[in-house]
DNA sequence: CGGGGGGTTGATCTCCTTCAATCAACGTGG
DNA sequence: CCACGTTGATTGAAGGAGATCAACCCCCCG
């Protein structure tokens, strides 16, 4: 510090010198534990052949840098494993998170060369990585592709638009209480648990990484979770572990109206 | 008021009340002042020929509501002219805009029944519409639509994004120059205004609405506003006629990093 | 003339940030 | 094995940015 250094320059440099051992390892497409959700979702079994064969996997450790800001993107993929972030940063630090990456969820944008925000790894995550100019041109030969991408996109948009309603417009307590039952939803949806009773989950997301998420301090976030935890609607073991015992009462401290599709 | 009445059934009633004459025209789409950035961009001849055959115009009246968020879409469409603005409502009342529609822009999300969002015209606004199911039907036949849609998709999801990073750790004063700043730079690349010297603007929005985009209150948005006047980057004319004699002012103001591609 | 919509400005309050101390868990090197 | 540093988290005290409540202005229109 104190010698001119970014800040950025400075977490490269610490990133740099942690990892930088991507390995790699292959899997057959029919395995895939994201096959029925990724981008190649709707693709037939001779489409699926031809996206193995320009197909390879990344492995990334948590807290490394998958993505900068401004670099060019040589490739785009999936996410098969693990979790990441999508991070907007201002010159003073200020940071956003902008997306949450989960398994299946797709990385990069066809179409454009330089990557317009952070994507770092949460946890350990595996990467399913095409190079990006034979997977756009097998996207304009690919209807399946394009049109599986078109929807997941468009979920993309719904999920921010979602979000800028947090953002803009919801308390700290609502927040923390929004994103507790936004994780509780998509880990319900993943894990196939029972809506009924008390749900239980971990919160994948350090409570910086939650301030980051919110809009929020961080000593913010761990004040309304405690402040929640006081009053009964969630319980806690460790500083991650997470249950609820009635999720109506979660969404109501979310100011959703009661639902939201999950008690079906 | 007063007697049981939801704040949206008042709403509903008095634009209602108000207007519900919505007129048609006929235009060839060759002459179409959007043909060249909406959702038939990249349309062959043949291909806007069909388009032609399942189209219909549509107005309505500043104020007035085009769709209704739960209510079921019956078709989708682009803004030929006008502003239209995307709106989430919480029961208490508190709003959040979460998307302004512009010439070109499309309306509706193929491949789902119900509406999402309230679309609100901010001014009178004509619209290109297509009965939904005709329209996807033809979307699954013509890729150039398909595509075309995903790349305005994509678009729109970073606009969302940059929003986001907004609305989540921006200064009310960030937050107006930012506004500012946006609209600034739409209307120049719509009105190819010389990048060089004063720039020249209307603000299309109510300082209401304003605030909705922001997730401000009114007040606040003026008190910004005559702040950032007093200060020298903007003078005003009128309560919308804006004049930015400095836009890399106006952009430090902000707190984006200069220029964004515009003073180039 | 009255009334209403849009806008500005002031006074006060409050929720969240900021700054700071403290703690638990963990790893590491002497 | 223990002292030490580090990282993530909690909690407290103080201050401030923006919300809230309220008065008032301007202009248009019936």
């Amino acid at each position: 510090m104190g010698q001119g250094w970014t800040l950025t320059q400075i977490k490269r440099a610490k990133i740099y010198m942690l990892n930088e051992h991507s390995s790699s390892v292959t899997q057959e497409c029919s395995d895939c534990p994201i096959r029925h959700r990724a981008v190649c979702a709707r693709c037939e079994v001779d489409e699926l052949e031809r996206l193995e064969e320009i197909k390879y996997y990344r492995s990334f450790q948590a807290g490394q840098t998958i993505v900068w800001s401004g670099d060019k993107m040589e490739f785009v993929g999936s996410v098969v494993s693990g979790i990441a972030t999508l991070t907007q940063t201002m010159e003073d630090g200020r940071t956003q998170m902008v997306g949450l990456l989960l398994p299946s969820d797709f990385v990069g944008r066809p179409g454009r060369d330089g990557a317009a925000y952070d994507v770092v790894a949460t946890t350990d995550v595996v990467m399913c990585c095409f190079r990006k100019r034979p997977f756009e041109d097998m996207m304009g030969r690919t209807p399946h592709i394009a049109h599986r991408l078109l929807e997941m996109t468009l979920d993309e948009l719904d999920a921010a638009r979602e979000w800028m309603l947090v953002l803009g417009r919801k308390t700290a307590r609502e927040k923390i209480a929004s994103l507790l039952s936004i994780i509780a939803r998509r880990d319900a949806s993943l894990n196939l648990r029972p809506a009924r009773g008390a749900l239980v989950f971990d919160v994948p997301l350090t409570r910086e990484a939650m301030a980051d998420y919110l809009g929020l301090t961080l000593e913010t976030v761990s004040r309304q979770i405690s402040a929640l935890k006081r009053d009964g609607v969630i319980t806690l073991e460790g500083k991650r572990h997470v249950t609820v015992p009635d999720f109506a009462r979660l969404l109501e401290e979310a100011g959703d109206d009661t639902d939201g599709g999950m008690l079906s």
